[in-house]
DNA sequence: CTGTGGTAACTTACCCGAGAGTCATATAGG
DNA sequence: CCTATATGACTCTCGGGTAAGTTACCACAG
């Protein structure tokens, strides 16, 4: 008869470190860093604190683990598309198209590189450094190619339309995560119609 | 020989209230919500917690008073471009333009509305939605009447591009508050520079 | 032009709950 | 029988909120 419930379960430290990282990303992702408590998280895995201190160090440990993981699936997906042959706007399209691909099943992934309340400081902030650096480097890339497009190469200005540009990716991702039966199809398709009734439709129309 | 520093210091309430706002608009506007502690704020403003309980009742009060202030200020400018005859591109340049202008000494205002880290319920929630509802209005009014001119009317449509449009306002305030040295003036050509170039030179030239 | 009492403007010193982080201990499996 | 896996029950700090008082200004009686 158990007194108590410890002991081990059999499962295994990798096994069990990937459960507590997809229910923490969850909930860093949907509440962000500061509101969210350990407490919680540990419940929600089914596991007790301890053991997530035992694994991961401490809150920060645990989020900055977090965030690796979803800043190397985005930056990854990023880059790849970055070696396609896509150009300007079309480039612009295919990114978020990755995007969607990549995030279908877990939009909450995007906030995390975004999170204001997590610490500025520390192990957080390297890790968030190196991954919105690789994204960063080639927003600006992109941005670049397109305003050269129109004889644009001012380096503020680039510098303002790349920070616009990652602006829209993030209302969009926000706007995905507000409509969860819109598929990722669906966006795609939507942002094609979009960016082609703004740049050739009302451009031709109007001015 | 005072023992205590209690006792009025002959400032006046309202005038107290109005200096309490500013230097809570600009910790919550920085620091979000969450971040901000009291003592510190009341310590800034040359005061005790105490008072700032006696003034506004809470923590939810205070920001809820400095949301309303920055809210009235912002979406009352809007609704003043909006009352003008600008439409589509133009209008959206004209809006940006009043945001620079009324925002120039205050930047950080912007982003109390679009605090993460404050309570979603409450008289938070009211004031937010109020604010948020009358701004949301116009942006959806706006981008409404541009993409019929491209012949696109379906709501969801509409939707997205209302809130990448939103996007794009947020992420150039947040560039403009990293970039203090910009002037209001600077940001307005900066803005209709780029606009021109991506809607006329880049789809003239290369679609 | 003086008391004097009422009130508005203030503060010091505290309470208390939430949540990060830890310690001592338990037990299943090799 | 040893160790990786696990936990109940703490401690401690931070910060929102409060109780109880202190002092300056002001209106008005004398």
């Amino acid at each position: 008869m158990a007194r108590t419930n410890a002991g081990t379960k059999g499962v295994p430290r990798a096994e069990r470190e990937q459960q507590i990282l997809a229910v923490a990303s969850l909930a860093f992702g949907t509440d962000g860093f500061a509101a969210t408590n350990l407490a919680d998280v540990a419940a929600e895995a089914g596991i007790s604190k301890p053991l997530i201190y035992n694994y991961f160090g401490s809150k920060e440990g645990l989020f900055a683990a977090c965030l690796d993981e979803a800043g190397d699936l985005m930056a990854g997906e990023i880059e790849r598309i970055a070696r396609g042959d896509a150009v300007g706007i079309e480039r612009g399209i295919r990114t978020l198209d990755g995007m969607f691909a990549v995030l279908d099943e877990q939009r909450h992934l995007w906030r995390l590189l975004h999170d204001r309340t997590a610490p500025s400081t520390g192990a957080i902030a390297d890790v968030v450094s190196h991954h919105t650096e690789r994204i960063d480097k080639l927003a600006h890339e992109g941005v670049t190619e397109l305003l050269a497009l129109a004889g644009d190469t001012d380096e503020r200005d680039i510098s303002v339309m790349t920070a616009a540009w990652l602006g829209i990716v993030d209302s969009l991702m926000d706007w995905w995560v507000a409509h969860p039966d819109e598929t990722a199809t669906q966006m795609n398709e939507r942002v094609t119609r979009l960016f082609t009734a703004l740049l050739v439709d009302i451009v031709r129309g109007d001015a």
